[in-house]
This record gives C-alpha cells, sequence and structure tokens, in this order.
DNA sequence: TCTGTTTGATAGTAATACTATTATTTTTAT
DNA sequence: ATAAAAATAATAGTATTACTATCAAACAGA
C-alpha cells in the first residue's frame, strides 16, 4: 500500500503540524478529543494534558480551536476529493462518474490504510457533527479571505462539474452539489438524533437509505 | 389587523418571557443582539446591560444562551407554520399547496405587524447564521427529550404531509422537506459569504434563485 | 561545540458562564 | 389600605476558558 500525504493550505496552521511528532499527536489527538467531547467542550488545556504536552505547544501549532477544527475538516475534504478523483479516473461515462462520487460521499466511511495514524471513522463522526461549525461564524469573510475554505470548495467544484457533464443545461449545478453535500451529512446526524425528521433512520444503517436518497434527488433533478 | 400571540412549550425557559415587560425585552433584545454579535459572543451579561437588568434576572427566565436560541428559533419556526397552514387553507390542489408553503419558506422576511415587537427580519438573518446550533450539540438528545425541537418537527412535518399529497409513492417524504428546510437557509448564507459555492448569488437578491432552485429540487425529485 | 529550533514549565489576565444572597420594589389578594 | 407574595436589582463570588508572555532545558545539525 502506498504511504500518502495530503499537502494543505499554509494558511491553516501557525505551524505545519505534519512536520513534527509534537504537530501530528495534536492532529490525531485531538480528532479523538472532538469526537468524544464535542466541539463545544474541547479546549487546548485538555488535548495538551491527553498529549502530555502543555497549552502553549499547541498554540504554537494552531491558533486557535477553531483553526484546528478548519484544518481537520479540510483534511477531510481533500481525502473525498481525492478518492473521488481515483475512483472516477478513466471513467468515460459522465452519469456514471457521478454516480460514482455520490457513493463515496454518502458512505460510512472505514480507515483508509493509505493514511495511517488518521482515524477515518472519527473523522466522518466529527463532520457530522461539527463540519458547519466551520462556516457559521461571525469570521467567515475573514477566513475566506485567507483562503480557510479552499478545500471545501475545491470538492464542492469537482461535484458541480460532474452533474454539468451529465446535463450542461442545468442551472444550478453547484447550488445542488453543495446542497447535496451538506444533506449528506446532516440527513446521517438527524438520522441518529432526531430520526421523526427523516426516513434515512428507518434501516439499521442510516447509510444504505442515505445512498438511494441522494441519488435520486440529484439524478431525478438534473434529469 | 388582528394582534396574535404564538404558544410556545414550557420546556423552553425556566420563567415564560411572555407573562411579564423584562421577559419581552429580553427576547426582542436578544434577537438584536445575537443578530449583531453573532452568538458566539453574544452574552447574558451584554444583553443585561442592553436592556438595563442584570445576568441574574436573566437567568431566571433562560437556563442559558442555547435555550435562549432555541426559544428564538422555535418561535420562527411556529410563525412559518402558522402562515403556512393559513395559506394553504382552503386550496384542494396539493401542488399548488406545496409551491405556496415553498414560497413561504425561501422568501426574504418582512416584518409581520400580526406580532408586534418581533422583528421578523434581524430574526431571518439569525436563522441563516445560527440556526443548526440548536441541533449540533452534545446534549441534543437530552435536549430532544425534553421536546426543545417539537416546533421544528412540526414544520417538517407539515411539509412532509404536503410532499406526500402530491406523490403517495415517493419514498423520502420527510428526508426531502428537512433537507429543503435547511437549505433553504444555508444556500442564503453560502450566496453571501463564499459566493462560488451556489448559483443562487448571482442575482442582486438570493431571493428569487433561492425559490426557484428549491421548487425545481422538489418538484423534479417527486414528479 | 556553537547555533538555532523546539518544547516544557510556569505565571498571569480578562472574560465567560454561571450560583448565591440579600435588599428593594412592584403586584396581588383580601 | 395593608400584608403577603412575587419579581427584580445589587452585589459578590467561583471555576473555567482562551489566550499571552517569559525563560530555561533539550536536542539536532553543521
Amino acid at each position: 500500500m502506498t504511504v500518502l500525504q495530503l499537502r494543505l493550505n499554509q494558511k491553516l496552521y501557525a505551524k505545519d503540524p505534519q512536520s513534527t511528532d509534537l504537530g501530528s499527536r495534536i492532529v490525531s489527538k485531538g480528532i479523538t478529543l472532538i469526537d468524544k467531547l464535542g466541539f463545544e467542550s474541547f479546549t487546548f488545556k485538555k488535548l495538551s494534558i491527553e498529549i502530555d504536552s502543555t497549552e502553549a505547544s499547541v498554540y504554537r501549532y494552531f491558533e486557535n480551536k477553531h483553526r484546528l477544527l478548519v484544518y481537520i475538516m479540510t483534511w477531510y475534504w481533500a481525502w473525498l476529493e481525492y478518492r473521488i478523483q481515483f475512483e472516477t479516473h478513466n471513467i468515460e461515462d459522465a452519469k456514471k462518474a457521478l454516480d460514482i462520487a455520490l457513493k463515496i460521499i454518502g458512505e460510512e466511511k472505514k480507515n483508509d490504510d493509505t493514511f495511517p495514524n488518521v482515524d477515518e471513522a472519527a473523522l466522518q463522526r466529527i463532520v457530522i457533527a461539527e463540519s458547519d461549525k466551520t462556516f457559521f461564524t461571525k469570521q467567515v469573510d475573514e477566513d475566506n479571505k485567507e483562503g480557510l475554505f479552499k478545500g471545501y470548495k475545491s470538492l464542492c467544484n469537482l461535484i458541480g462539474n460532474l452533474v454539468a457533464k451529465v446535463n450542461p443545461d442545468f442551472h444550478y449545478p453547484n447550488a445542488l452539489s453543495n446542497m447535496i453535500l451538506e444533506a449528506a451529512n446532516q440527513q446521517v446526524f438527524f438520522a441518529n438524533h432526531l430520526p421523526s425528521l427523516t426516513e434515512i433512520s428507518e434501516d439499521n444503517s442510516p447509510f444504505d437509505k442515505l445512498h438511494k436518497f441522494i441519488t435520486t434527488v440529484v439524478f431525478k433533478t438534473i434529469s
């Protein structure tokens, strides 16, 4: 198995966490802790205790916990983008390519050996519960200017292009992609916590029905 | 004009803010302040200064700021539900009824004289920027058990029923309604702050295109 | 071995999210 | 009109959070 590293936008960190041992412990324990405590209760103090280090040291890598969250989410989106590009490579049929992309977006994530020391399953749980917190702040505009959301935009754009290839006359390829990307996570959250809101919860695993739901919406809408 | 009051679930507050003058100042100034500062920077301390009262007094009405947010959001959802019921009353044609509901969901909100001293326009801005913060917490399940989300569920259910009436064979009426309800707000947020993510931003006002987008998605999907 | 980089240790601050107590004012019930 | 009850204000206090600053120790590379 080839071992890869995703290169992320420098603006995301104060000091590259992939460059040192402490840095990678911050990220991987950060994922575990945010998953466990939820983003609100997660603090750098608690994280520094977990990794036998100090608050001050964590601050050397990330300006604040919001930046760490954005970093982690960006890793996830870059990972999805990479996988979609890999899996749709050499596929001529536009419909088939879009279908593959939707499958990747909506499936339950298992640990990927290509990226050891990242717990993709925990990551997906964080994405489901916390990813919108990257955008929905008063400083979105500044964060956006700094390029913090390039990863998400790039993924959204990729799906948008696949949609546009299937039906070049459809007026809202990006809006649809964005909506689906959001819904894929939110529907799982609602299925787990407010099940009366969605039929996705009627199965043992929400992911099977989720896939059917999003493919139905996408292909019907652009047909 | 008839002046109305929406009755909200008792679990939403420690003491009914509609029962006293201080209570209604808490809610209406709360809306203004959350709109201005964003939910993260909003505090009961700041609110108490604005209304010439004290922190302790605010705490008598709401356990914490999250509860105040849920209260405000619930008011909004109840308001939408009331308006949809009002506007679709006596409409026989299921498609037409659904179309009316979608219009109400996706339109820019103006102040409604039926409910004086509520700034519906500010409220919509809060819904767009903050509403998901009601759900996406570690205490969702407890909050749900207490019935805090009944308002949202009820609205979602109403739309779900309208969808099911148009096409009783469609498998995901609730999932679709839930997705659309979320997307109607998120798309406006993205249009305002990350415009490259959605075609909704291409117009002067995002609301015109938003309406077209959501009706396209809904009617195509269930056709 | 000198030099620079990284980390650890420690300390400190303003703000937040509350809780508690008591005094004062306002409302209501008789 | 008055007493009792309820609501509010005033004040104080606490643990935690989200940082910033300083300095020393460890270590890595040339």
